[in-house]
RNA sequence: GAGGGGGUAGCUCAGCCGGUAGAGCGCGGGACUGUGGAUCCCGAGGUCGCGGGUUCGAAUCCCGCCCCCCUCCCCA
């Protein structure tokens, strides 16, 4: 029997779970803020929901997909957040603006490595209904605040608009193979210019088209201002123009914050559904990838729904998140329980005591253990200490005597007497509930 | 799918010019008889990834397979 979980399977720990939670709630506090309110779908859909959303190479290798062996009919497990929110919506139909969260598991059959797995959680924001850059706008500004409330100063959210790549790679430079062409150039951070060049000169194109396109993605195109110039190179293309209009106000709207986000004309990004803008979050310090990413995709929900509904969202890689937070400091998972208070009796008659004495904090909304092993008092504060319980409680002849209860806090080593009766009191003034 | 590294106790690993297994941590218990995350003692736990070959004898050498990790690809 293999007790190991498939590969890019985890398994986790109390200790894994209570740093997890603490990041999940940090998120969710900041999507509650902006009004978002939280959805539950299915782990699996009908495989006709997903069809034809993703691309080919999702659909045909990454997604876990199966024929249920008693219905005969092909099911498969979410490749995201994104898809079944639009299913949901366009079976419910809520009022307009639809503004959601999602946060859940995700499966993708990718090869496994350092912060990729196949099996991960995604925290998922949308907001439908509003064509309008104020609603991409305020995912940034969302977006911007998680991360600063998580703890993470350095990171950069890359910015492109998919119509600008489409008026100028396909219709000004009338590439063919463009899917190639924006592989190439999504590469440009990792292998550089002249791997960029290489990589189009294998794809076919020739040299004046290449230089051409190096030209472009290799300026440095400031957000607020010359972005324009793009416009200005291109005076007559629609797509062009649409896109950097629509990325100008977004970055109006976002006023300071917009510190945080560059303009990236090499930010391409895989998913079929995007229509508009798209976005990543990257951190700077480390190698893992982006964090988070998303986008506007204005002609997904319409496959569902038969009528148009713009949208535009974005998820965070919770597993990136974490990993990222971890190595760079930020996160600590050396907490092992949530428990805070551990009472320690020392006797068979103690422990009626101290029975009662937890059902009374219990009953108070403490979280709090008791022996359940008949150990020897040392055993028991070994145990409570080893397991990092903050708050040590002991009961033995004196206080059964004396109707006193000892309190001992170990990160300062402070004791305290309370009597029974302030018991409780003296314990709320300790930990805040 | 391609390349690299690795699979020995729950975890991290040592042992590998062949003589059927060790450490640290962890885990369980005890001494210490009330304020000690201490110290000391004892103990449980391993088909050395799987199968085959060479050999008197294989964790160690040879072959095949499986699995895990990292990189590429792609992405969160």
């Amino acid at each position: 029997m293999r007790l190991k979980p498939p590969s890019g399977f985890r398994d986790f720990e109390p200790r894994d779970m209570i740093l997890r939670k603490r990041v999940i709630s940090t998120l969710e506090n900041i999507f509650l803020r902006y009004g978002f309110d939280p959805i539950e779908t299915p782990v699996i859909e009908h495989w006709e929901v997903f069809e034809g959303k993703y691309g080919e190479e999702a659909e045909t290798k990454l997604m876990y997909r199966f024929k249920d062996p008693w219905s005969d009919k092909w099911f498969a497990l979410r490749f995201d957040l994104t898809v079944p929110m639009a299913r949901f919506f366009s079976l419910k139909r809520p009022s307009l603006p639809f503004k959601r969260y999602h946060i859940g598991r995700v499966w993708r059959h990718e090869r496994p490595q350092k912060g990729r797995y196949r099996e991960f959680w995604q925290a998922d924001v949308d907001t439908v209904g509003s064509p309008y850059p104020e609603a991409d706008a305020e995912l940034l500004d969302l977006s911007i605040n998680a991360m600063l409330k998580l703890g993470f100063r350095n990171f950069v959210i890359k910015l492109n608009d998919r119509r600008v790549l489409k008026g100028i790679f396909e219709e000004e430079l009338a590439l063919s193979n463009v899917i190639e062409v924006y592989r190439a150039i999504d590469k440009l951070d990792k292998i550089g210019y002249e791997g960029v060049k290489t990589e189009l000169r294998k794809i076919g194109l020739n040299e004046e088209t290449v230089n051409k396109l190096l030209e472009i993605i290799s300026k440095e195109y400031d957000v607020e201002k010359n972005i324009i110039d793009l416009v200005d190179q291109f005076p007559k293309n629609k797509n062009v123009r649409d896109g950097i209009n629509h990325l100008s106000s977004i970055i109006e709207y976002l006023g300071s914050n917009k510190k945080y986000v560059t303009f990236s004309l090499n930010l391409v990004r895989g998913l079929d559904y995007y229509t508009g803008p798209v976005w990543e979050i990257i951190l700077k310090d480390i190698q893992i990838g982006s964090v988070a990413g998303g986008g506007r995709y204005d002609n997904l929900i319409e496959k569902y729904a038969g009528a148009s509904y713009p949208a535009t969202g974005i998820s965070f890689g919770v597993e990136r998140l974490i990993d990222a937070g971890k190595q760079l400091g930020l996160f600590k998972t050396e907490k092992s329980t949530f428990t805070e208070i551990y009472i320690i009796s020392m006797t068979p008659k103690a422990y009626k005591m101290a029975w009662s004495i937890a059902r009374e904090l219990r009953d108070n909304g403490f979280f709090v253990q008791i022996d359940l092993m008949r150990r020897s008092e040392r055993k028991q504060r070994e145990y409570a200490s080893k397991k990092g319980i903050p708050l040590t409680i002991i009961i033995g002849e004196k206080e059964l005597s004396t109707n006193e209860i000892t309190i001992y806090l170990r990160e300062t080593g402070e004791r305290i007497t309370a009597k029974r009766k302030e018991l409780i009191n003296v314990l709320k003034a300790r930990i805040k509930k």
